[in-house]
DNA sequence: CGATAAGCGGACCGGGCGGTCAACTTGCTA
DNA sequence: TAGCAAGTTGACCGCCCGGTCCGCTTATCG
């Protein structure tokens, strides 16, 4: 890797301070929030910013893959556990849980801005897969679901913070359950369409 | 209401062609596209686009507002329909339908840009509370789940389109039927939270 | 068909954007 | 604590965007 020698203590400190004020003025203003606005709320100047991301679309990647990989550690501790329904559920969970503290609406619009980004998604997804195959073989889920429905499934909870401004914080447990129920097997319907396989 | 004299013919024809176009650019590009970009594809001049929209975010709020009003007509017509719980699955299925036809996430990042598309949107959302309500007398949905329940559940469908794009063109009715699934009285489990009060 | 006003187009403008750079400051190390 | 490389800064640049404007075109109607 390009691991050269370690930060200075005040770049590091900037580096964060700079990824926590870009996430927060990208929840308030989508991805056209200007690199000047980002600066000043991190304190620094518009220069650092640069010299820390050559590009903005640098920024942008670096958030993304820290949330990216965020929810794939979780999932990885997971795949060990005893109880795979239960994995699963807390992998939702925290996957809902992570898009509600802050606005994260606009991942979605960021895409795969850096091809790193893609490999990490991909990744991310391929741990989803064997978290619901072990769900399903435990009888948990229904047997017609796949890793990919789950994944698409999952996008719903975390939008509850956006189009509710003023919702109780935790409201997304309740969507969850609600998806959640739908991935029962005990009042399951057939689906239409047989489930792609992403991968 | 401002109901001016009809516009030329050739004037009528390159509205309609802008919002086309400009839903089109939209889609592809988010709503940073610029309106140099929509006028081209659109075929007309710039100057032509402000002429029928004053401002971009006019252009905007004449596209949200079209979808909206046009998601609206069909639950008013789907109220006097006979059957209750299948009034509330067609309008779902419109709702998922229409966000899939166009990329339509757009429309997230619009937000209520002029006030008569705040009040649209409320319209709406009292038309879907009452079907809902209509769904659950009947038995055909859980007794906890209201009106707003279904509101933010139904976004998560139309997201398909986005997060898959090689996906199967009706990949959006397996989530619908198992969101679908997960409403229903028959396997439901105890829900956390009550339900805020949308309206 | 001719007059007229509604509609069209694209050069043009000011502002704000992403990104650069050279002078200055500061944490690290010997 | 002296020296220096690493880090910071904000003025600056060129580009592109939303929006204006006015000379030209054309649908409409008596």
């Amino acid at each position: 890797m390009t691991t050269s020698r370690p930060l200075r203590a005040d770049a590091a400190r900037n580096r964060a301070l700079l990824l926590a004020a870009a996430a927060d003025e990208f929840a308030e203003h989508g991805l056209g929030a200007s690199v000047a606005d980002i600066a000043r709320r991190a304190g620094v100047g518009k220069g650092t910013v640069f010299r820390h991301f050559p590009t903005k679309d640098d920024l942008i990647a670096a958030i993304v893959l820290d949330r990216i990989q965020a929810l794939a550690a979780i999932g990885e501790r997971l795949l060990d556990s005893g109880d795979p329904g239960a994995a699963l559920l807390e992998f939702l969970t925290a996957a809902a849980q992570q898009r509600q503290q802050r606005d994260l609406s606009f991942l979605q619009e960021a895409g795969d801005v850096r091809p790193e980004v893609g490999k990490a998604r991909t990744a991310m997804f391929q741990t989803i897969d064997t978290l619901v195959d072990r769900a399903r073989e435990y009888g948990v889920i229904r047997t017609d679901v796949t890793g990919t429905d789950v994944i698409l499934l999952m996008c719903a909870p975390g939008y509850v913070a956006n189009s509710l401004p003023d919702a109780a914080p935790d409201l997304w447990r309740r969507y969850l359950a609600i998806i959640f129920d739908g991935l029962r097997p005990e009042g399951a319907h057939p689906l239409p369409q047989p489930p792609p396989d992403l991968l």
